[in-house]
DNA sequence: ACCCAGGAGCTGC
DNA sequence: GCAGCTCATGGG
């Protein structure tokens, strides 16, 4: 157990509904238990920006504290916003303050996002968690609770068809099939995709069957931690429309650009999801 | 029954 | 290049 401190935007709530994860368990009123990689943790917010860990100070050290990106400095990020410039992201900032860009697996984050498409976020997660289920391997940790890891390429090429459709991912089993063979045979390696700049990434990233300009943002954003990816889905393409008729000023928030969509996603999805569903 | 979901590939023009 | 159709599946 161990608690730590952070003076930054950190709301475990927000980051649950931002749609950038798909596994996150709720396990109380303000906590989570969350798989990333091999390791399983719980955390608790205990307000004024204190958080408890099941895992000990070693463990938040090597993993969580890279995980929850707490390097980055998300206060400063949205105090770049300008609310006499721009009153709509400035709102959408300030409603979405406590959101994170978590550091998440690539592999996971490639496979969930192209998973994704047409589905919305609760189908997401049931076939996600059917695939951890049936091929992820299951683990105990220090206080005997068991988990899934998230299953690595090469135990998804090792299902066969039945058993792949049975995760409900419908057309887009082969999608991941493909994504697995890329990954698996070195061709999609993350460290590469890091090194060789965001275009490159994109490119190399939509040369897989089944993921377009859409998920390969996600990936880059949410798996690759290129904060100036910029997903658009039907959201955003609508607050696009409507708020930002003369184009959206994209190189005006550079390198930043993902973290301004994911405010702009929670805010329009979870704050006024009214005034832009359909 | 109808429409939509954190879309993408394919065809036809 | 871009509009229109299709692709499984579950939820409103």
């Amino acid at each position: 157990m161990f608690v730590f401190h952070t003076d930054d935007d950190m709301d475990l709530e927000k980051i649950a509904e931002s749609g950038q994860c798909f596994r996150w368990a709720r396990t109380g009123e303000n906590a989570w238990r969350i798989v990333h990689g091999s390791r399983c943790t719980e955390i608790a917010a205990l307000g004024r920006g204190d958080f408890r860990l099941s895992c000990g100070e070693a463990e938040y050290r090597a993993v969580w504290h890279d995980y929850f990106d707490l390097g980055e400095d998300y206060r400063s990020i949205r105090a770049k916003i300008s609310r006499e410039s721009d009153p709509f992201l400035y709102a959408a900032c300030e409603q979405g303050r406590g959101i994170r860009i978590l550091r998440q697996d690539f592999w996971e984050t490639l496979v969930s996002f192209i998973i994704s498409q047409n589905k919305n976020i609760p189908a997401i997660r049931r076939s996600i968690g059917l695939l951890c289920e049936t091929s992820g391997t299951l683990k105990t940790d220090e206080q005997g609770r068991t988990y899934r890891v998230f299953p690595a390429p090469e135990a998804i090429l090792a299902l066969d068809d039945d058993a792949l459709k049975a995760c409900k991912l419908g057309y887009r089993c082969g999608y991941v099939r493909a994504a697995a063979e890329a990954v698996s045979g070195g061709l999609l390696r993350p460290e590469r995709l890091n090194g060789c700049g965001a275009e490159a990434a994109l490119k190399a990233l939509t040369g897989i069957r089944g993921v377009g300009i859409k998920v390969a943002s996600c990936a880059a954003l949410f798996g690759l931690h290129l904060l100036d990816a910029f997903p658009v889905d039907v959201w955003i393409r609508r607050v696009l429309e409507r708020e930002y008729p003369q184009g959206y000023p994209l190189e005006r928030y550079r390198p930043y650009n993902g973290v301004y969509q994911q405010y702009m996603f929670y805010y329009c999805r979870n704050v006024v999801p009214d005034q832009y569903s359909l």
